[in-house]
RNA sequence: GCGAAAGUGGCGGAACUGGCAGACGCGCCGGACUUAGGAUCCGGUAGCCGGAAGGCUGUGGGGGUUCGACUCCCCCCUUUCGCACCA
C-alpha cells in the first residue's frame, strides 16, 4: 500500500458555491412533476413581500424549510419545493408617493434583488413555479374567485362601518386591527360609514373552530389564538318587552348567563343600537341625541380597550324583565359593543363587574341572585360582583338549582314561552376585503344605471390593472381617477356602466396560493384539480407567528370555499405547521428603521452560504427567537473548513476503500467503535430531521462524529489529518488495514450525506471528490443499524439510595437476579453499602434500559 | 385582569417516555507546532473541598409523589407571548 500524499485546497465557499449554484440552475435540479411511485411531499414557506432587501431574520424561514426539503429528497420523497412573491399592497403605493417609482417597478426590481439572494443561499426552489402575485395571470384568478364566491352568497356587499386607518387611508379588516391600531403602522383606527365588500367566513365559524382541533400538527399557541379570535359562546337570546308599547315588540339581549336574569335591573343598548338611533331622532330627544354624539365620537380605540369610562344615558324607556316581570330602565352605555351579540346586554350587577360599576355610579339596585354554594354571601357581597357558578337564589321557580342546570331549564323555559332561543355567538366577523387603494386586485364587478350591480363575465377576465395612475396620497382610490378605466359597458345591457374602484385585500391574494403553485402556468383555472389532489395539502408549512390569525384563518377559509366549488376535497390545506422564531440583534427585531439588519450578503462573502446557513440552524431550535452574533457564524465557518480539511485529505484513501461492506470485516476496537458511533449518529440526525425538526441538535450530533472522526485518524497510527498533514504539505496516508479504510468510507459518506442539507454547496463538492457523481442533493440517504446503532451490551446502572455509584457492563441477556448479584459485588457499590443495611433491591426496567436500586440505612 | 409557554454554567443551548445534568457550539485557560499565531491540532472549563483518587452541593424559591425528579403534582416568584369591556 504505502502513503499517498495529497495537497489539500483551502476551503474557499464563494468560488464552491457558484459553481454549484450555476449548476442547479441550469439543470433545473429542483422541478418537480407528479409521480405516482413515490411519495410526495409538499414543503412551503410563506412566500415573501419584496419589499426590497431581505435580511437574515427573513431568510431563517427558508433555509429551515429548505433542510426538511433536501433531507425529504433524499429519503425518497417526490419533493415540490416552490417560492413566490406576495407582490401586491401598500409599500408599493407608498414608495409611488414618495418618490415617483410605480409600485409595478418598485415590485418587481424587489423582486430580482430579493430572488438573488435567495439562490446565493442555494435555497432548493422550483424556480420554474415562481409566481407573483401582482401580475394578471395570477390575480385573474383572485376575480374569478370573487365572483364565484358571488354566485354562491360567499361575497356581499353591504354598507357598514368600517375600520378606517387615517394614515394608509385605507379599510382594514377587524383581524388587521392590533390594540386599536392599524397593524401596519399603528395609527389608532378610526370609524368611517361605506359601501363594501365581504366575505363570509362567519358561515364557517363553526367549521373553522371544530376542525381546528383536528390540527395536531399544529402548535397549540396558534390553534388557541385562532380559537379565541373566532370567539364561540353558547348561550341564549332573551326577549325583554317594551313596556307600554305592545305592538313594538320588545328588545333581544344575548346572555350566557340567563341564570342571573332575575338580577337583571336594567337594560344597556349599544350607541349603535338602531332603536336607540330611532328614539334619538324623535322630537325632545335631544339630550339623548346629544349623548349617543358624543359616545359615538368618543375615540375607538380607546372604547375597544376600555380605557374609557363607562358612561350611561338613561333613555327614559323601560322594558319588562321577562322572568320577574318588573319593569326596568333603559340605558344607553358607552362601553356595549353594537357588533356583537345583539347590541343590546341585560344589567346584572350584582354577577358581572361591568354591570357593577354602572349600577354603583348611577345608583341603580343590585339584586344577588347566586350564592357561593355551601354558604351564604358574605357582607363583602354588596361592594364587589360576584361572577361565579352557584346556587340560585330568590329566582321564583329556579331557587335553589345549581348554576349550570338553571342555565339549561331557563333557558327552556325560555323557549317554551317564545322569549328567546338556545343561540351561540361568534367574535368572529365577515371578512372586509374592499381596499381603496390602486396596487391590489381590481374587482371584478360594474355598476350599470339600469341593471344595478353586475359581476363581469369570466370570460372577460382579467380586469386588468391599469397602468399609469396619479398617486397623490389621498384617501379616494386612485383607480377612481382614471375615466378609461372607470368607464365601461355593462355586460348586461350594453348601457354606459362605472367599474368597481375599489381593489382586494391582499390577504385574498396570499389565501390560495399553496394550490397555484400545485399548477402554476394554469390559463384556464386557478389549478387544475387533479394537480393539487397529488401535491395538497402542504404537508410542511413554516412561517412566521404573525400570520396565526389573519393569514391561517384566511386560507383555512378559502380551501373551504375551493372545496365548496368541487376544486378540492381536501379539508385543511397545511398539515404541520412549524412557526419560527425571529432573529433579533441586540436584544431587538431587525428593521431596516432601527438599523440593525444583517444583510445575508454580507455573511455570504465573508463566510459562505453554507456557514451562514449552518449557523442559523445550529444556534436555536427553529421555533425559538436567536440572538445573532458574529462569533457563532465564524463557529460555523470553522467546523465546516474542519469538515474540509478532513473529508479532502481523506477522500483519495476513502474513493480506493477495497471493501465495500464493513459489516463483513473483521474490525478491531477502534473501528467498530467509529462504525457504531457512525450508525448512531445516523439515527439521531434522522429523527431528530424527519419527526421532530430539531435542526440545532442534528448539526451537534454532525460535530461529535467530526470530532470522533479526528479522534479516529489520531488513534490509528497510519492516519494523519489535522496540524501534520496542514502545515506540511498536506499529507494524508493510506491506512494500512482494508476494515479501517472500509469503517472511515462508511462514516466519511454518511456525514457528507447528512450535512448535505444544511451545507449543500460544500457537500455536493465533497461527495464530488469522494468519486460519486449525480450529486448529493440526489443521493439517498444514508441507513443505519439498529444492532451497531447500539451497544452489543448493556450497561445497567446501579443507585445507592437514589445516586448512582457504579455502573455494570452485562450481556443483554443477564437476567434480574444476576444483575442483583453483580450490583452487590461491584466495589464501588460495596464501598457505599459499607456499615448499612440494605433493606431493598429494585431493578427497574424501561425502555431506556435495566437499572438497579438499592436502598440501604 | 384572563389564558398559555418558559426559567438549566460566563453565553447560545442539550438531556426523547422520570434513570451519569450541562451533549454540541461560543467564550475563556493551558499544551503542541511556530519568527509569530487572531491559523491548525490536542487537552481543560458548574461551584466548593482535595496534590490526586475522590467527595459534597447544584436545573428560579418552597413543599410533595418516587428506589430515583430539570422532567410528574401543589403553592409562590420572575420573564415572554397571546387575549383583553364579547355580556
Amino acid at each position: 500500500m504505502g502513503y499517498n500524499f495529497r495537497i489539500v485546497r483551502e476551503y474557499r465557499p464563494q468560488a464552491i458555491e457558484r459553481k454549484w449554484q450555476d449548476r442547479w440552475r441550469a439543470g433545473r435540479a429542483f422541478e418537480v412533476s407528479e409521480d405516482s411511485d413515490r411519495p410526495k411531499f409538499y414543503c412551503l414557506e410563506m412566500f415573501a413581500y419584496p419589499s426590497g432587501h431581505a435580511h437574515v431574520g427573513h431568510v431563517r424561514n427558508y433555509m429551515i424549510g429548505d433542510v426538511v426539503a433536501r433531507m425529504k429528497r433524499m429519503r425518497g420523497f417526490n419533493v415540490l419545493h416552490p417560492f413566490g412573491w406576495d407582490a401586491f399592497g401598500l409599500p408599493a403605493e407608498n414608495a409611488a408617493i414618495q418618490n415617483g417609482t410605480h409600485p409595478e417597478t418598485w415590485t418587481l426590481e424587489n423582486i430580482a434583488h430579493m430572488k438573488g439572494q435567495l439562490q446565493r443561499l442555494g435555497i432548493s426552489y422550483a424556480w420554474e413555479r415562481e409566481i407573483a402575485t401582482c401580475l394578471p395571470e395570477y390575480y385573474r384568478w383572485n376575480q374569478w374567485l370573487f365572483l364565484k364566491m358571488l354566485e354562491r352568497d360567499l361575497a356581499y356587499r353591504r354598507r357598514s362601518s368600517v375600520n378606517w386607518c387615517p394614515s394608509c387611508n385605507t379599510v382594514l379588516a377587524n383581524e388587521q386591527v392590533v390594540d386599536g391600531g392599524c397593524w401596519r403602522c399603528g395609527t389608532p383606527v378610526t370609524v368611517r360609514e361605506l359601501e363594501q365588500w365581504f366575505f363570509r367566513i362567519t358561515r364557517y365559524a363553526e367549521e373553522l373552530l371544530d376542525a381546528g382541533i383536528r390540527l395536531t400538527d399544529w402548535p397549540d399557541k396558534v390553534l388557541t389564538m385562532q380559537r379565541n379570535w373566532i370567539g364561540r359562546s353558547d348561550g341564549a337570546r332573551v326577549r325583554f318587552p317594551l313596556e307600554g308599547v305592545a305592538d313594538e315588540g320588545g328588545i333581544d339581549v344575548f346572555t350566557t348567563r340567563i341564570d342571573t336574569i332575575y338580577g337583571a335591573t336594567f337594560m344597556l343598548l349599544a350607541p349603535e343600537h338602531p332603536l336607540v338611533q330611532r328614539w334619538s331622532g324623535e322630537t325632545g330627544a335631544e339630550a339623548l341625541a346629544g349623548t349617543l354624539g358624543r359616545f359615538q365620537a368618543q375615540d375607538r380605540t380607546a372604547r375597544l380597550t376600555g380605557e374609557v369610562e363607562k358612561e350611561g344615558f338613561d333613555t327614559g324607556r323601560k322594558v319588562i324583565n321577562p322572568f320577574t316581570g318588573r319593569a326596568v330602565p333603559v340605558w344607553v352605555a358607552n362601553f356595549v359593543l353594537g357588533e356583537y351579540g345583539t347590541g343590546a346586554v341585560m344589567g346584572v350587577p350584582a354577577h358581572d363587574q361591568r354591570d357593577f360599576e354602572f349600577a354603583r355610579k348611577y345608583g341603580l339596585p343590585i339584586t344577588v341572585v347566586v350564592q357561593p354554594e355551601g354558604q351564604g354571601l358574605s357582607a363583602d357581597a354588596m361592594r364587589e360582583a360576584w361572577e361565579g357558578a352557584g346556587i340560585l337564589v330568590g329566582s321564583g321557580e329556579f331557587s335553589g338549582l345549581a348554576s349550570t342546570e338553571a342555565i339549561e331549564r331557563m333557558t327552556a323555559a325560555a323557549e317554551a314561552r317564545g322569549l328567546g332561543a338556545r343561540t351561540v355567538e361568534y367574535r368572529l366577523k365577515d371578512w372586509g376585503i374592499s381596499r381603496q387603494r390602486y396596487w391590489g386586485t381590481p374587482i371584478p364587478v360594474v355598476y350599470c344605471d339600469a341593471c344595478g350591480m353586475v359581476p363581469v363575465p369570466t370570460d372577460e377576465l382579467p380586469v386588468l390593472l391599469p397602468k399609469t395612475a396619479a398617486f397623490s396620497g389621498r384617501g379616494d382610490s386612485p383607480l377612481a381617477q382614471i375615466p378609461a378605466f372607470v368607464d365601461t359597458t355593462c355586460p348586461e345591457c350594453g348601457g354606459p356602466a362605472r367599474r368597481e374602484t375599489d381593489t382586494m385585500d391582499t390577504f385574498v391574494d396570499s389565501s390560495w396560493y399553496f394550490f397555484r403553485f400545485c399548477d402554476p402556468h394554469n390559463d384556464h383555472l386557478p389549478f387544475d384539480p387533479e394537480r393539487v389532489a397529488y401535491w395538497g395539502p402542504v404537508d410542511f408549512y413554516s412561517g412566521g407567528v404573525e400570520h396565526a390569525i389573519l393569514h391561517l384563518i384566511y386560507s383555512r377559509f378559502i380551501c373551504r370555499v375551493f372545496r365548496e366549488l368541487g376544486m378540492t376535497v381536501l379539508d385543511e390545506p397545511f398539515t404541520r405547521l412549524l412557526t419560527q422564531g425571529m432573529v433579533l440583534k441586540a436584544g431587538q427585531v431587525m428593521s431596516k428603521s432601527k438599523g440593525n439588519v444583517v444583510d445575508p450578503d454580507d455573511m455570504i462573502q465573508r463566510y459562505g452560504a453554507d456557514a451562514l446557513r449552518l449557523y442559523v440552524m445550529f444556534v436555536a431550535p427553529p421555533e425559538k427567537e436567536i440572538e445573532w452574533t458574529d462569533a457563532g457564524l465564524e463557529g460555523s465557518y470553522r467546523f465546516l473548513a474542519r469538515v474540509w480539511r478532513l473529508v479532502a485529505q481523506l477522500a483519495e484513501t476513502v474513493r480506493s476503500a477495497d471493501v465495500a461492506d464493513p459489516g463483513g470485516v473483521d474490525l478491531n476496537d477502534v473501528e467498530r467503535s467509529l462504525r457504531r458511533k457512525t450508525h448512531n449518529t445516523v439515527k439521531r440526525v434522522t429523527n431528530d430531521l424527519d419527526p421532530r425538526v430539531h435542526l440545532n441538535t442534528a448539526v451537534s450530533a454532525l460535530m461529535e462524529l467530526v470530532n470522533d472522526l479526528y479522534g479516529f485518524c489520531g488513534r490509528n497510527g497510519s492516519l494523519r489529518v489535522g496540524r501534520e498533514a496542514d502545515s506540511q504539505g498536506s499529507v494524508a496516508a493510506v491506512a494500512q488495514r482494508p476494515a479501517t479504510v472500509a469503517v472511515l468510507k462508511e462514516a466519511i459518506e454518511a456525514l457528507v450525506l447528512m450535512l448535505s442539507p444544511f451545507a449543500p454547496h460544500m457537500c455536493e463538492e465533497l461527495w464530488e471528490e469522494l468519486g460519486h457523481t449525480g450529486g448529493v442533493a440526489a443521493a439517498p440517504w444514508p441507513h443505519y443499524q439498529e444492532a451497531v446503532a447500539r451497544a452489543e451490551q448493556e450497561v445497567v446502572p446501579v443507585q445507592v439510595n437514589g445516586k448512582i455509584r457504579a455502573r455494570l457492563t452485562v450481556d443483554a441477556d443477564a437476567d434480574d437476579d444476576r444483575l442483583r448479584e453483580l450490583a452487590l459485588a461491584d466495589p464501588q457499590v460495596a464501598r457505599h453499602l459499607e456499615g448499612r443495611k440494605v433493606t431493598k433491591i429494585v431493578v427497574a426496567g424501561g425502555q431506556a434500559g435495566r437499572l438497579v436500586s438499592i436502598v440501604a440505612v
